[in-house]
DNA sequence: TTGTACGCGTTATCAC
DNA sequence: GTGATAACGCGTACAA
């Protein structure tokens, strides 16, 4: 492996000086068209591409943008990473992209590794948004930021969902069923989505003039053995709700193994709603209820904003909403007996 | 946003040379505790951090590895690129992930990418073996190279999955059964492991004595309209498969669909193996058998070896085999009738 | 143990 | 339209 050839190499060969070979990397408006042919096959002859190094040395600029994610085999997780990386590819920019396994510690990693890198900006996708250190390296950080439906106390432009009006439907849908004892299954985590569906949810059932005291919210840790243990839970017992809404695919199939194994069968034993499960909603019998949101489509609006932000630095922050939607399947019938 | 502080700013501070500040990042035993102290609490103070590019620029390595995947949704995709991406992190390596949609020419353009970047080392999942601009594109890289699963004519290290044994279990079990007529549903991709997995389930309906003319293989395009036509088309008809092999989830779901619109109920009307559908898996009813991998250790597998390659150029190119396994679920029954 | 001097490959600036 | 020159921030050879 021989050293790369160089845009002095190129210079030479073509008999130009590399400020041209620059040039007709860079703006090749900039040069006639015959030394521009020259330099192009010069360029071919030796294999010759850009040393992003020593250009990012120069301009002060990495076209790299550093991504924050808590777990890639999520699929909404990695739908909306991959649709990010599709359009920053397509503006000339790389991704370097990071999963922390909802490790805030790691996060914090991560984030140093990045600041390294001269990382142009980032995609910040935390999994805790109280953590105290966390939060200290979010506020040192000093360059464009994107935050994804997170509440985070940083000047940065942010791209949320609107949970709250379609989770308040799926209530008012489970409600108009006839069911009066419902739950809601969360994520333990300290992020937005967990905050605005607990309170979607209280307000929708208070709404709908459901017994206060009757419904429930868990948080489930995200370890598997909690999860079948906190289903279980929820749906043994005479007081059991007749309906949950379960947030993720992991949790959803914690649910459905509990209700198996309790001869609840679905949807006459129970009714359920998943949030944010599409990757499953189609292939269960029968098919699940959703609250879902375009995911591709929050990849691409999310990195369409940073690179806006890039673009014009001095921009008022940015707080862009973008809807989710119920999608109704066969998971959700009239309550039973009772 | 002022400009960040440099390694000399902090030998300023710290009243020593920059060569020192380097020593203290990169080789701290070479110097003395107190000056040591002192540089540290320097490089606090201004929140000093190297400069990549910088440094990438003097060393010629740039500590990041570039990684080539198809489709960061599929799941398999996604559990090994973040299995990846944890053990070079934890190892000091960044990753530039980039997605190629099935694309060639996209996967072209990431590596023109990835070689401006300078990346140290490559782990390659390409979408498609035999393109000619591609494969010219890889025997011009010059780079550590981690090819997965793909039979590609390039100098690199290789991990592979053993697809043979496992689908030869299937195919027996299956036979077992009772089952005289099967089909194997494949995608119509040019990689290593569909032309594996033909041969294999060949060779296995031939070694449990079934009639060749009576078994088929069916290789389908990706696109989402093909894949239910091509699951109905092979479904319908009085000589259709008794059991199917189907190759990733999206087309199980595809299988699914068409089995339910043809009222053949699994397992009784219709045996089905799912070949790396694990997502789905535990959720469909009844459960899937399938064939299946380790994706975690696929991943930290593979860049276990890209990081021992880097850390030994000139050793000799390893081979490394990875089993894959039948997990026995509700999806198979004995024939039914014929 | 610490410091001086230089160059990595590129682009910005200014001159022609 | 083209070129000479300096500078980006760091690590390394060599010197003290």
């Amino acid at each position: 492996m021989s050293r790369r050839p160089t845009i002095r190499d190129v210079a030479r060969v073509a008999g130009v000086a590399t400020v041209t070979v620059s040039r007709v990397a860079n703006d090749p408006a900039l040069v006639s068209p015959t030394t521009r042919a020259r330099v192009e096959q010069a360029m071919r002859d030796l294999g010759y591409v850009a040393n992003a190094a020593a250009r990012s040395m120069r301009t002060r600029l990495s076209r790299s943008i550093g991504c924050l994610v808590p777990d890639l085999v999520a699929y909404p997780n990695a739908a909306i990473a991959q649709a990010a990386e599709r359009h920053l590819a397509a503006a000339g920019y790389s991704l370097l992209l990071t999963s922390s396994d909802y490790d805030p510690a790691a996060e914090i990693r991560a984030l140093e590794a990045l600041r390294t890198r001269q990382v142009d900006g980032l995609l910040l996708y935390v999994s805790d948004e109280t953590d105290p250190a966390l939060n200290r390296a979010l506020a040192r950080l000093d360059m464009p930021l994107l935050v994804l439906d997170r509440t985070l106390a940083v000047d940065a432009d942010v791209l949320l969902s609107a949970h709250e009006p379609a989770l308040q439907e799926a209530v008012r849908h489970l409600a108009g069923l006839g069911h009066r004892r419902l739950a809601i299954m969360l994520s333990g985590l300290r992020v937005r989505p967990v905050v605005e569906r607990r309170r979607a949810f209280l307000r929708a059932v208070a709404e709908a003039g459901l017994d206060a005291l009757a419904q429930r919210v868990v948080e489930v840790p995200p370890e598997d053995h909690h999860r079948l243990r906190a289903a279980q839970d929820l749906l043994a017992g005479p007081a059991a709700p007749t309906a949950v809404l379960v947030e993720g695919s992991r949790q959803v199939r914690a649910v459905l193994a509990a209700a198996r194994g309790l001869d609840r069968s679905i949807p006459h034993g129970l009714s359920l709603i998943a949030l944010d499960a599409s990757d499953i909603a189609t292939v269960t019998t029968p098919e699940l209820t959703t609250v879902t949101r375009d995911y591709e489509r929050i990849g691409r609006v999310a990195a369409g904003l940073l690179l806006e932000r890039l673009a014009a630095p001095g921009a008022p922050w940015r707080r862009v909403e973008l809807e989710s939607r119920v999608e109704l399947r066969g998971s959700c019938g009239p309550v039973w007996g009772d």
